[in-house]
Formats: structure tokens, C-alpha cells, sequence
DNA sequence: CCGGCGATGCAAATCGATATGCACAACGAG
DNA sequence: CTCGTTGTGCATATCGATTTGCATCGCCGG
């Protein structure tokens, strides 16, 4: 029951390895009778190449490394799916890593991937940044799902935030609101610290009062959107709304505006970011700023082939995807 | 900027590549100067072992495949990251496939795990029966996610899912409901039909009725969930109460209580399976049948691990996981 | 009849690591 | 003094494929 080489296959066509593997491969010419021989041998023996070993000689795996934050929060299974579905066709298979955002995690991962000799790598980056990353996988083809701005190290496919967010608070400012507080997440290099950015630039645009205290950062979780929520609602002047980073922090803010028994949207608006499944599910229903997870995905698969196809040399591309409002009965 | 191979480390350190494995791996003895010299020639070097090089020669790629059946449901976001945190400590990496459930892309990702020479598979089939997956895989260690009953052809892990299935139907007799129907997934090896199975078997038990027509088989979404309750709902004598093969199709199927103007639960008691996150933040809140998604992940990383040290020759195991009802407000 | 060319197939090198057999030195015991 | 043992390091085979260089054969034109 031992796995069948080339060199079986050889041996029960009655020619040599070299000759299977130009059948096979057709980089050269085989006379019609042999391949037919060696084909039905093939088939008869079940015979399919050792990928490793092919792998080994033409130095390309076909498999490429994605590195997720963290696959529990629904908005990255969507990602996940897009991608695999954008590469599978081209026969590569994904080799997730799941970073938790640790500096240390991320490193490992990456440097295991290179040194699994994948053809490609897909990250969101979470504490490294863009130049760090690309002195560790060194030449290999690099997609970076992020906001960073700055030089330009990698291709990188980014979403549009700020509109969506923009778009959020002119929502809240054409409904009469005034004054809106932030809940983002971790400090440091997280997504939420460019929406939080995004978010004062546009209530200082439109005259929207925010006061410092009505800011907050926590981890991307509901709990963490609970514990954020108990402490801004327990302010004496608490915001007439609050916009979060994302749609888990906003759930986890809805069951703090419920325990302090005030009514959406009137005693406090609440708009999310990402637009989860679960999102048009809870109630009240969330308003949010749409974030494309199925483009994203299928943006970073489309823009690795390209880079695998086309090598180094040619000049990184950003691909910009665009976000925008969804007005549900939350805000 | 090429890669570093061990030739270029041993030539920095002055001896052969032989003695740089040896300092490396330990498998000889190595004295001590030279092993210094070596390790610094690493470290200057960066030099990581190619690990598709090593893969061919020591046959394991520390990798394991792991085939689930839609990501999108978010109970599989959790399995997946059990399973990763599992066989991550060890070293392995997860290749993983989506499969749609689809009998073609099935077999086709199981043969492309099996050339890739992964240490081992973890497959929630369903299209392929065991025996013809274990035909395929060879003897590669593999674990089934899988209540499929009869012959053990691999390591299984399944759950419980009829004593849940029998709580629920126990619930609602207790509150007096003497009618129920089922919404399965698709015909077929899925996990909806033994759940059906459960639920007649429970049914009779306890002297509560179903009716054919109170049956429906959709795919596993909300959609499908929509669908059927439109037609369960629309029946003359519709039942007071609808268990269904999964959460998200019992969201759906509340979808279309709403839509026909029902109250839950008192005109209509619906019971999930799984308990996804969502269960308790759609309202009403979801009763359900919890399916402990992380303990199946892990049991599936610590079979499978065991199976990888073990060898092919010791007796398959089967891990039973409890399922158990938890009681919201849908019923 | 000879030289050249295309068609066909094989032997051997290669990818980058690990593992085995062997050589050589130093050293202790009999 | 010899023999065996231990420590140290190198040359070489190996994993299973692809690919290059070379040999052979048949065929055709000159």
C-alpha cells in the first residue's frame, strides 16, 4: 500500500521517469503510443506526483500563506472564503495562520511560511509594519489588507474608511445630533485607530462637538464593547451617539445602552463598521458603514496572481474599495 | 537577496554542511567551538532551513489538510480556529479547503491534501462516505467530523446531537406543545438527517405529533430557512412549534414568522441547533441546542495528533461530545 | 551513399535538506 | 605496543520529482 512513484509508472509502461514526466508535462514531444501507454498505466496505478518533491525542483508551491487577526470575529471568514475561492481555481491552496494581533505570533507565522517556501503571502498587519514585514518574507510576493499610510512596501488592498465614516457622521449631524463620542479599538496600529482619525476630521468638518472623555479603546469584542459602553453611558454629559470601530464593539455597546435602560436611536444612536451578518439581525437593527469583506478577499487574491504572474519589478498597486452607510433603525 | 541554504551557512563557518545539520538538529555530537562558530553563522546569516527540502527527505510536512464544508456559517469559524490553536503549539499549519459540500471538490481537495503529503486530514464529509474517503487518503491519519453511523474506516469526532435533540423535544412537551415539524438540511450524508432521525425518535418517545407535511429539507441558510418556514407557515395546520437542523436556517425561518405576523413563542416555538453567536442577539433570543464548536476543534486537533505519533495500527477512537439545550425566549 | 535534421527516449544533474558509512585522531586499558 | 573506543568531521546516498545534454533511429535531399 506504499505510494506510487513516477518510476512505477515507468517501469509498468516500459520506459523511463523522464519520459513520464514529458508525457505528462508535454514540455516535449512523446509519440502517441507511449503516452497513450504510459497514461493508462498512470490510471491504473493511481498514480499522482509527490507535490513536495515538485515542488523542490520548480521552486513554486502553489500555496500561499494568509495571515488573519482573528477568525472569530465574522467579518474574516467572509475574507477567508473569498480568498480561497479567488485562488483555488489557479490550484493554489491557503495556508492560514491566525495571528491575535501579537507581535510575536505574526513574526513566527510569517517567517514559517517563508521558510515553507509558500509562492505568496496575504496579511493584515496588526503590530509589524509594512517595512518590517517585507525584510522578513524578503522578495515574495505581498499583499497587505491595510490602511497604513505611507511608503509603499507591498501591494496592499486598503478600504476607503474614511467615506464610510464621513458618510456615518453627516448621517448623525442631518438627524440633528450634535455631539458623538468613539469607540476604537486597541491603541497602536489597529484599523480602528484610522477610523477613529477619520471620525474626528469629519465631525470637525460638519461641527460636531466630541469631547475627549468620550472616546474609549478597547479590544475588538463584544465584552470589550460592553465594558467601553458602561463607562461612556455612566458619564453625566454622555453623547447623544456613539460610532464604533466595529459592528462586535457596537453589539457589546447596545447591551450597555440596555442595561442603562435607554431606547435606540432616541436616547442614544449607535452605528457600527463592517456590516456582519448579525448586524441586520439584533435589535434594534444596526446602521453601519459597509465594509466589503467579499471584495477585499477577492481584491487580494486577484492582486497576488498578479504579482506571482508578474514578478517584483513592476510597481506596487493600492487598490482602494469603497465603504459606505447603511441606515437600519440603530442611528 | 537570495535565499541562504546550509551550503552558505557551512562554507561562513569553515565545515561541511553535514556538521551544520548535526550542530543544528543534535542528532551527533558537534564540540562545542565549532557548534558556536555555526550558531553565529546562522544568526548572521538569517539562514532558515528550507523547509519543502526537509519535508522531501524526512517525509512530514508538519502540515495537516483540513477540509470544512462553508465557512461562511459561522459555526465553522470556531472550529477552524480550535483546530489551528490545537495543532499550532506542535508546529503544524492547516491547509484549508472549502468544500460547499460538494462530492466534486471533495475528492478533488482530498487527493490535492494527499500529493501535497500533509501529516494528516481532518474532513467533515458530506458526499463521500468513509470507505471512500479512507480509499482515497490511503492510510494518512484522518479524523472524521461525522455522526455517520456503521463501520469505523478513521478517528471520529462526533456529538451528541440526539440527547440535545431529545431536550429540546422534552422542552417543548413540558410546556405543553404536542405538534412540532423539522427543518433538515439537504437529503443526504448531511448532519441535518440524523438530526431528523433524533427528532421523529424523540417525537414518538414522548407522544408528541409530527405530520409529513411539517418535514422540509433546504440547503443550510437563512434563505433556505426563510423559504421553508413560508411553506411550513402557509399549511392549514401549521404546527405550534419547529425545531430546526441549525441555527441559521431557524433565523431564517423567524424571518418568516415575522412576515406572517406571528408572535413567538407563543403562536410559534422555534428551536435552533449549534447556538452561534448570533443565537442570543436576534430576538427573540434563540433556544437552541448548544454544539460545543470549540471542543470539537480541539478533539479533532488531539485525535488527529494522537493518530500522527500512534501510527495507523492502533484501534480508531470515537470522542462523543454532549450537546445539551439551552432555553431562550423562541421557545 | 552520405550528411543533416527531426523525432524519440534515456542517463544524469538538480532542487536543499537529512542520514549513513567511513576516515582519522586522541586516549585509555590490557 | 596494540587494540578498541570515543569524539569529530566529511563524502556520499537519499527523498521524488523536473530538466538538460546526449545518443539513436529513420527519413530525406543532394
Amino acid at each position: 500500500m506504499k505510494r506510487v512513484h513516477i518510476g512505477d509508472v515507468a517501469v509498468r509502461a516500459g520506459v523511463s521517469p523522464t519520459t513520464v514526466s514529458h508525457a505528462l508535462s508535454g514540455r516535449r514531444p512523446v509519440s502517441e503510443a507511449t503516452r497513450e501507454r504510459i497514461l493508462q498505466a498512470v490510471d491504473e496505478l493511481g498514480y499522482h506526483p509527490n507535490l513536495v518533491a515538485k515542488s523542490l525542483r520548480i521552486q513554486r508551491t502553489k500555496s500561499v500563506g494568509f495571515l488573519v487577526v482573528d477568525i472569530s470575529n465574522p467579518y474574516y471568514p467572509t475574507v477567508v472564503q473569498a480568498v480561497h475561492d479567488g485562488l483555488a481555481d489557479q490550484g493554489y491552496v491557503s495556508l492560514i495562520g491566525i495571528t491575535y494581533g501579537e507581535p510575536a505570533a505574526e513574526e513566527m507565522l510569517l517567517r514559517d511560511m517563508v521558510a515553507r517556501n509558500v509562492d505568496g503571502i496575504i496579511i493584515q498587519p496588526m503590530s509589524l509594519t509594512p517595512a518590517e514585514i517585507r525584510r522578513i518574507v524578503g522578495p515574495l510576493p505581498l499583499v497587505l489588507i491595510s490602511d497604513h499610510e505611507g511608503e509603499l512596501y507591498a501591494d496592499r488592498v486598503q478600504t476607503n474608511d474614511c467615506e464610510g465614516i464621513a458618510a456615518a457622521v453627516r448621517h448623525l449631524s442631518d438627524r440633528g445630533i450634535r455631539e458623538a463620542g468613539f469607540i476604537s479599538g486597541p491603541e497602536g496600529r489597529s484599523p480602528g485607530t484610522l477610523r477613529l482619525a477619520s471620525f474626528r476630521a469629519a465631525a470637525q468638518a460638519l461641527g460636531v462637538t466630541v469631547a475627549e472623555e468620550w472616546i474609549d479603546h478597547v479590544p475588538f469584542t463584544r465584552a470589550g464593547g460592553l465594558e467601553a459602553g458602561r463607562r461612556l453611558l455612566a458619564l453625566p454629559n454622555r453623547p447623544r451617539a456613539i460610532i464604533c470601530a466595529n459592528d462586535i464593539i457596537a453589539v457589546g455597546l447596545i447591551d450597555a445602552a440596555r442595561e442603562a435602560g435607554l431606547s435606540l436611536p432616541d436616547d442614544l444612536a449607535v452605528i457600527g463598521f463592517d456590516d456582519i451578518d448579525t448586524a441586520n439581525l439584533i435589535t434594534p437593527h444596526l446602521t453601519t458603514v459597509v465594509n466589503p469583506a467579499r471584495d477585499v478577499g477577492a481584491a487580494c487574491a486577484r492582486a497576488l496572481l498578479r504579482r506571482i504572474e508578474r514578478g517584483p519589478d513592476e510597481a506596487y498597486t493600492v487598490d482602494a474599495l469603497p465603504t459606505h452607510l447603511v441606515r437600519r433603525d440603530s442611528a
